[in-house]
RNA sequence: GGAGAGAUGGCAGAGUGGUCGAAUGCGCCGGUUUUGAAAACCGGAGUGGGGGCAACCCCACCGGGGGUUCGAAUCCCUCUCUCUCCGCCA
């Protein structure tokens, strides 16, 4: 995978992306230029290699001749010597190809998807556009609590002694806390499973450099991952499982009638966070550990769109049947993921802060990662293989939908109620009170 | 962790230095036969890149990478993965 033909046949492409997404116009030079040295350099080797094919076919003749004929293993003989400066030239442009390969290949690499032309173009997450709201904010008549107090007066979350296990933004849950968290990944996985059509997947939660690559962390991204292994093996903590679930299809070619592919899987999701010190420091909201339950899609081409636009709708289901107020944005080309061709962000709104916070972000990869990952499928029997479209979703972050249930349905006395949908899998469980119809989350 | 065996086309499975891109079987596609089908028989067929109006021609690919050689599926090095036996382990 990752040959530098794959990049071939999209230089126009890599263009256009570079010009629509702050583009450099010297670095778009240089990669046209490097695809024609490429060129060159292939068909001069191409053309080498065929003479000296040809001279060895012809070495062989005359060695089968030569038992009889003396002449035959002279000429032979003569041949091999003469042959010989051939291969050093062979080796020698070989190699000027293969710099050039590795060069054009990680230049490819480095260049983000192209956003389509319905993405707003845009600087930052303030050119965003919201595109639907859902739910109303709840008017309190109190002044509500974060979800750190909250967590802290239920003696659910406990950040100190976090920090003594293993240092800043990470996070240790007790309790109905714990449970809470459970409850809530189950609830969106039997959601997707059973309502929505996604097959449930347990994924590796560490992978290798070829995955990382596949979906985009790597190569630009590599400060924003943990790294792990042993002394002879390199090893990543995953980001999210649309690492591992979009490359379960890497480097095979899908057959017919298998597509569209529906994925969901629970993952702990694990991220250096470099690059935002002194943001969200507080709280659950960025942490280097966190849960997810995440979808995937590996759709043909020609429904990639409708399909980003059913997988939205899903997470926001998970909302709705919160009870969460949201609302979705569409980002605009200076606020989108690297792989990504247009994205919908799902912010839940969250009291405390008087903000609407992202909560999932559904994209549409089109074939940037299909084409790293070859990720390929067969339209019909006997058909050509063509690459196919990935999607990916949040459905939901889980973290986040802690803490939007703590502070959306906290009361004066601290206590926090638990949404209906939920009560099937906390009920019973210990730090859980039943008053009526009602389960509740008490100090 | 120790010892050993492997990786070849959709699958099975030959091939240990010279027209091997690769025998054979199954499967697949086309045809003959048949009312239709099966069987039988005949024929075809890999993937990617480049060139040519075309018939065709060239390059690469036998798990990945490197080496030896005029020439490598075949020899050497290395990595990955699979299997068997022993040890350990949730």
């Amino acid at each position: 995978m990752l040959d530098a033909k794959y990049f071939g046949e999209a230089v126009s492409e890599l263009e256009a992306a570079l010009k629509r997404r702050n583009g450099d116009s010297q670095l778009v030079a240089h990669i046209a230029e490097l695809s024609k040295l490429r060129r060159t350099l292939i068909s001069q080797t191409d053309s080498l290699k065929a003479k000296r094919n040809q001279a060895s076919q012809e070495i062989g003749q005359l060695k089968a001749k030569a038992k009889s004929d003396p002449a035959a293993a002279a000429e032979a003989e003569r041949r091999m010597v003469e042959t010989r400066s051939l291969g050093d030239e062979i080796k020698a442009t070989d190699q000027r190809l293969a710099e050039v390969d590795a060069e054009f290949t990680d230049l490819g690499l480095r260049i983000p998807n192209i956003p389509q032309a319905s993405v707003p173009s845009g600087a930052g997450a303030e050119e965003n556009v919201e595109v639907r709201r859902w739910g109303t904010p709840r008017a309190f008549d109190f002044e509500p609590l974060d979800h750190v107090a909250l967590g802290e007066k239920l003696r659910v979350l406990d950040f100190d002694r976090a920090g003594k296990l293993s240092g800043a933004r990470f996070s240790v849950y007790f309790g109905a806390g714990a449970t809470l968290e459970r409850a809530l990944i189950q609830f969106m996985l039997d959601l997707h499973t059973r309502q929505h059509g996604y097959q449930e997947v347990i994924p590796p939660f560490m992978v290798n450099r070829a995955s990382m690559t596949g979906t985009g962390q790597l190569p630009k991204f590599e400060e924003d991952l943990f790294k792990t292994g042993t002394a002879d093996r390199e090893l990543f903590l995953i980001p999210t499982s649309e690492v591992p679930l979009t490359n379960l299809f890497r480097d095979e070619i899908v057959e017919p009638g298998r597509l569209p592919l529906y994925l969901t899987a629970y993952s702990p999701c694990f991220r250096s966070e470099a690059g935002s010190y002194g943001k969200d420091t507080r709280g659950l909201i960025r942490q280097h550990q966190f849960q997810k339950v995440e979808l995937v899609k590996i759709v043909e081409p020609e429904h990639s769109n409708e399909e980003l636009e059913k997988m939205t709708a899903h997470a926001e289901r998970v909302l709705q049947l919160l009870g969460l107020p949201y609302r979705t944005m569409l980002l605009c080309t200076g606020d989108m993921g690297f792989s990504a061709a247009k994205t919908y962000d799902i912010e839940v709104w969250l009291p405390a802060q008087k903000a609407y916070r992202e909560i999932s972000s559904c994209s549409n990869c089109e074939d940037f990662q299909a084409r790293r990952a070859q990720i390929r499928y067969r339209p019909e029997a006997q058909a050509k293989p063509r690459l196919a479209h990935t999607l990916n979703g949040s459905g939901l972050a889980v973290g986040r939908t802690f803490i939007a249930i703590l502070e959306n349905y906290q009361d004066a006395q601290g206590r926090v109620e638990i949404p209906e949908v939920l009560h099937r899998y906390v009920e019973g469980a210990p730090g859980f009170l039943r008053d009526g119809a009602r389960i509740w989350m008490t100090p």
